[in-house]
DNA sequence: GATATTAGATATAGCGGATAACAATTATTA
DNA sequence: TAATAATTGTTATCCGCTATATCTAATATC
């Protein structure tokens, strides 16, 4: 089920993207983007767009991408939970999850184990091999990815700006 | 840019995600987060959807999704473009700018004119509907979406969130 | 014990994003 | 100028993420 393509294609479809705003033609001037500078959605999603990219290139060795990743780290955080409650933390709808699951599961990077309290549920376990490839992709994020967010920013900037996002996907 | 350090449909599919941080069923505890929240991508994610969220309340009188509303905005400052260039500065393949067009045009908010130079080309013009809408959704973003936006974060921190984001967006 | 609830799963629909290919038109260049 | 290449808008199609309804097994409630 190569998940292999899903990765490396998220990685490609940058392109499309980064050629918005350097007048691809050479026609004519840059367009106005006027009030749009301005609106914090826009800044937002674009720049989303552009940490998850570098998120895909630094990770890639690993072909794992941010929600999978966030995946294992709640898993490796929160041991003995199941389907429902890991999915409803990452904002994931359970259905929604099991083919996420189907994928991580297939590569043995974790797997389902039925409880013995509840026979309904399944508590979600990491792998040997999902705790080495975590341990990997931790390192990766770190020194790779999130080293240079840091870079461009500035540490305080990056600090400040990890607060007042996470102040936005609570508080409002 | 000083960042001060001490800032230490689409509407209805926000109650999914809103459930997380709140432990729904209050079974257990909540899930331990871990190097999650230090993942800039994770908060950046989940701040954009808020804010998407936000600005679709907003603005749901008028009917009009963020990227619609950008568009919009494009047409008004940048007359006399065709197809292609308003969709590349927004970052949409001009495939899937089609349709997006065909759903304004069918609201008389813009109209496609063929161009005398180039008869290849369609030059995009907003129409009195649109320019009144236009006027219309600036005035509920700016009084009530930016303006909510403002008040959480602070003035001078939505400056400087503003900045930051806007470099991610373009410097990396 | 009958009924309701919950967990995981399936099916399905929708949207945004991406690629290939085509017709009409324009540009290039041989 | 004739032949070829490139460009514009378009269609068709695919993929991934998201959302809802529904099913089953199992559990909880009454």
């Amino acid at each position: 089920m190569t998940v292999s393509k899903t990765a490396s294609d998220a990685v490609r479809s940058s392109r499309a993207l980064r050629k918005e705003p350097v007048d691809p033609a050479g026609d004519d001037s840059m367009l106005q983007l006027g009030e749009l500078s301005g609106l914090l959605g826009y800044s937002l999603k674009r720049a989303q767009l552009r940490v998850f990219e570098d998120f895909l290139r630094c990770v890639a060795p690993l072909q794992l991408t941010p929600a999978q990743f966030s995946v294992l780290l709640l898993l490796d955080k929160n041991p003995g939970r199941n389907q429902t409650e890991i999915a409803n933390t990452l904002g994931i709808l359970r259905p929604n999850f099991v083919a996420m699951l189907d994928a991580l599961e297939s590569r043995d990077l974790c797997a389902r184990m039925r409880s013995t309290n509840d026979r309904r549920s399944h508590i979600l376990v990491l792998t040997d091999r999902g705790r080495a490839v975590l341990a990997r992709a931790k390192k990766l994020v770190a020194n790779k990815h999130e080293a240079r967010l840091i870079e461009v920013l500035g540490p305080a900037n990056h600090a400040a700006l990890l607060e007042m996002l996470a102040k936005l996907a609570q508080e409002f």
